[in-house]
DNA sequence: ACACAAATTCGAATCGATTCGACTAAGCTA
DNA sequence: TAGCTTAGTCGAATCGATTCGAATTTGTGT
């Protein structure tokens, strides 16, 4: 005799209403009653009525997802890692530009986002929650962990903003690599080169970094053109490349964070000398531009500037970098590299749709653009309009 | 003969590596697999390793989440609906906040967000989410839409920052309603007074509000305390309550969304007297005092201020809500009403988890505290220290 | 060594839909 | 009216796990 009471949890008392109670009640077979919920399907609009006015009748909001999602073997979910904490990722617009792309291109084909990640001390659920591809932010400290789960369910994935895990070197950003991996492509060094021709053509010779996080444990330090570049974050590697293409000798100092504060500390740094200002630069010294490889950072460092008493841009030009909207500092007019962020969150999201139909992904490269805001100007010393001057 | 080659997309050519493979393979039931991969089954410690062994070497990566939400009937995944595009719900770093809260309450539970909602124009997914219960930002335009799905799903759904729809008034705040469907609570109306009786004890007896958008189509207008309030935003409302509780008289401006540039405009007219500035504000008219509904809206009244040659605070004191964390302003010492954001986030979340459970929900009252900053100030021609003068 | 309890493992039903080929009516042509 | 297409409906298999009671093994007391 069958019927086990293995009943799972209800929240409700009452039973649920299926698919198959429908049928009954309309007096049709289940498969009709699922082709008049699908969307497309060959059923006469008789029967379709008919079989929606049961359903309503009996109280049926449509197909359960979850039964839908294992018989397809689609749950219509995509997974967005963003390795910090929520409140720590979304900090910095520029993220939020991204997901705000990936949901408009994922969204419009019907695919909803979820939030990965292990919220500290909690099971990551990267590797349970039913997902169909995953995107992952290549800004993570736990890049390889996530990456390491994700290969192993052998889910299709993008990485966005670059790769920052012990294979990066073995694949070029751009090309589709291994198996359902793309890697979005975005010109950092071209953008990044972009701002200091600017810079040189401005008659800056003299002129420093401050950068997104270079290692793994995300230190603040110094770095000179002489120290090779550690590799953990493309995305900061890259941008230091695009400087020296035009400065060789460039050299910097690292953040912790893309976070205004962050920068300040940086701008004391490479501006003053060093954090509390104790053994001032020489003026000769210090460099007449910075090149923030964010905005939020570049902020930081203007202010920096003016707590060192230097004039933005008469003493010192500051150049930022993503061009998102700076709520709340209307007033500061920043150059800046704009990157197309919300273009790229929505490639990035098609990438993932395309992996997940196992369609060949359209390679699509990104480029910046430089606004010459009020923040960076002639180097001084240099009359305006002038080339720079031979040594 | 059985075996239809009804075969679902296959992402690769190969077959997916199932449970029961990995069961044939070690020469096992499926049962005995299946619990040897959930966490504390019954299975002997010998058993558990020669499982693993197997799935290992079948390149296992464990069960598929898809079928277990059918079989468990949960998905463990709580969708969040913010109901505008993302990039425009998160300009305002309480909404952040507040996710965050819920990310870390629902993440250390094991279970992951979904954002729902309509990406203009897509699908809405509401609707096909596999999702265990829902989370509402009661501020979304298209809230009783949402509300609706929701309900017609029959899932749980915990309504965040109060209730904009037509049921609004048949229940009250914090009150277990309807059919696993709570609200969280909040006291606005408190917070607001605290922060009038704050401008009073300063000696202000002239206070103007600038209010998040009132009404469904977020319009910008006047409102006076002539006016009855148009019910659409619980939160708004509340927060104008709480303010005549203490200045009965109180009028202001709607703003259309809580964004920087929106307080500005609010600002030039309850300052100036209008927008454009054209018929400046009678000197003894003007407020001496602007309670804002969020701090982006009272960065913004205080660029207005300025921009209307009026100090903060000695002409006129500024007051905002939320006491967020505002990025770039860190020089700006908001007087605030600073709101347990994160906290309420996670209430949520234990709340959505507590119904998906079927378990009381334990009702939690939030409130919020005053921050003095430097934006708050003796009302002009009060000397400080001074009792306001009675009339 | 034997009965009995405890610890594991196995079988089988089930979760709720989707889908494909087979089948049944109509609709048309000759 | 027989023969053939076309449109719409139905049956049945299947997606991949979970779970519960029954069956089996292992261990213990006397």
């Amino acid at each position: 005799m069958p019927g086990h009471s293995q009943d799972r949890a209800e929240t409700s008392g009452t039973k649920r209403v299926t698919l198959a109670d429908v049928a009954r009640h309309a007096g049709v077979s289940t498969s009709t009653v699922s082709i008049a919920f699908s969307k497309g399907g060959p059923i006469s609009e008789r029967m379709r009525s008919r079989v929606i006015e049961s359903a309503t009748q009996l109280g049926y909001a449509g197909p359960d997802p979850r039964a839908a999602s294992l018989r397809r073997g689609r749950s219509g979910l995509i997974g967005v890692v963003l390795g910090e904490r929520l409140g720590g990722a979304f900090r910095d617009l520029i993220r939020i530009a991204l997901l705000d792309g990936i949901a408009d291109a994922v969204g419009n084909a019907g695919s909803g986002l979820a939030l990965l990640g292990d919220t500290d001390g909690g099971p990551l659920n990267i590797a349970t929650a039913p997902v169909d591809a995953v995107i992952l932010f290549g800004c993570s400290t736990r890049f390889d962990e996530s990456f390491e789960l994700v290969c192993q369910r052998g889910l299709p994935m993008v990485e966005l903003e670059g790769a920052e895990f012990e294979g990066a070197e073995f694949h070029e950003p751009g090309t589709p690599i291994p198996h359902g991996i793309y890697v979005l492509d975005s010109d950092n060094r071209g953008a990044a080169k972009l701002g200091a021709e600017h810079l040189r053509n401005l008659g800056h010779t003299n002129v420093s970094i401050v950068s997104l996080p270079l290692d793994r444990d995300r230190a603040r330090h110094r770095f000179s053109a002489r120290d090779p570049l550690p590799g953990h974050s493309f995305v900061a590697d890259e941008r230091i490349r695009g400087v020296r293409d035009v400065f060789p000798a460039a050299g910097g100092y690292s953040a912790a964070s893309s976070l205004v504060e962050e920068g300040r500390l940086a701008g004391r740094v490479v501006l003053g000398g060093s954090a509390d200002n104790e053994h001032p630069l020489d003026r000769s010294l210090r460099p007449t531009a910075v090149i923030a490889q964010s905005d939020l950072l570049a902020v930081g460092v203007i202010r920096a500037a003016a707590e060192l008493g230097l004039h933005v841009p008469n003493d010192v030009s500051v150049l930022g970098f993503d061009g998102i909207p700076l709520e709340g500092l209307a007033e500061l007019d920043l150059s800046t590299l704009v990157q197309p962020a919300q273009a790229k969150g929505r490639a990035a999201g098609l990438a993932a749709l395309d992996l997940i139909e196992g369609r060949q992904v359209s390679p699509q490269s990104f480029h910046s653009v430089l606004h010459e805001g009020a923040t960076t100007g002639q180097a001084p010393g240099q009359a305006p309009g002038q080339a720079p001057a031979p040594r």
